[in-house]
DNA sequence: AAAAAATACTAATAATCGTTAGTTTTGTCA
DNA sequence: TGACAAAACTAACGATTATTAGTATTTTTT
């Protein structure tokens, strides 16, 4: 069989993360096989041990890139002077540009978390939990200078990240709405149901 | 090893649902094995398939039994004579309550039906996209009657079940608010979010 | 208490899983 | 062209998977 082409953008790693996010995202990182993920991409499963280590380590990647991905943006807002309407608007749409362009692998981490091996799903969790808490410091911060109505802030943002996090694009959806309308419909959805 | 003790409320097969959904839930359908399941109920493994024909049946039924209980609730809402903002107050409402009193069912209908057998899938998306098509028209129907902002119904459906299918309910979050306050508090984001 | 039915068990199946070892092929550079 | 390195291959590993067959045990019915 062929090796695997590595184009001028991309290491032959990042050609078999695109794949397995791709396979991972339709199938489920259990339900989805080595030998698949070789066939997908052209060769034998156990040549995928020459570049990668394991499988799970594939999955490992594709969660901790994007939730770095999230944290670099969210420290970014949170050292911005914009107020508290104009921040939560800035998070609502990185979420649903980031999910539009990168959508395998944010699906993957957002649904695919639980199967990471004890150790790293902690480390998850913390990314996770920090960022909720930047979230509920931005609602509070809204709440308390009277931009936002007096809404419990831990349920505002368990309802803002289930939004994001859980929107299934389809290609059907992505025929009947642009990512510019989508993004701004639930902009405005989300943030009006909330702004005083 | 004993046998499953049947209480008056709930048959064999009962048990071994509920035993079913919450292991599903935890780990994923695909990476929960029998035996685990077996072992949750204190039997060995073949010993289930007396009581029950194989462990996708087992996803089916509590996919199917869930998306029964939807629709049932929707078609309610449907023949109701509330206008746009109640039908979909009532439709938030059951989707939040719903969730709180069955949560391992629910969550597993709504993060593992990917693992259905071709055949039921396609059955189980035409549930999904029936239910969506109503959802559609009582948003439309409340834009058209100027209750409703002009937002693009298929989204705004779109953001509102992605808020209600997605949310994931810790015992952390069950210590930190009451199923009422969730209840209302995302009514009160989701619609407010909508309503003119 | 004996017979019948229900339900558990043990043992074993074939299939598939992720992965390793060892070998051959391919591409690169002197 | 020949040497070296990179990356593919085949063959096989032990572990685990869902499930079946056949048997023992428990419960229910007579």
């Amino acid at each position: 069989m062929a090796k695997i082409k590595v184009q001028a953008n991309g290491t032959k790693k990042d050609i078999i993360l695109k794949n397995a996010a791709a396979l991972f995202r339709k199938k489920g990182f259990t339900a989805t096989s080595v030998r698949e993920l070789a066939e997908s991409l052209g060769i034998e499963a156990p040549s995928l041990y020459n570049p990668i280590g394991s499988k799970v380590e594939l999955l490992q990647e594709i969660c901790f890139a994007v939730a770095e991905d999230y944290t670099a943006k969210m420290n970014i807002i949170m050292d911005s002077t914009e107020n508290a309407a104009q921040k939560m608007e800035a998070v609502i749409r990185f979420h649903v540009r980031k999910l539009s362009t990168d959508f395998d692998r944010v699906f993957v981490s957002d649904h695919e978390w639980k199967q990471l091996p004890k150790k790293k799903l902690e480390e998850f969790l913390m990314f996770r939990r920090s960022y909720e808490k930047h979230m509920i410091d931005i609602i509070t911060e809204g709440i308390d200078k009277k931009i936002f109505k007096n809404l419990l802030p831990n349920i505002t943002v368990l309802t803002i990240l289930s939004a994001v996090r859980g929107l299934e694009l389809t290609q059907k959806h992505k025929n009947e709405f642009t990512i510019e309308q989508l993004e701004d419909n639930m902009v405005q959805h989300l943030l009006n149901g909330i702004i005083k």
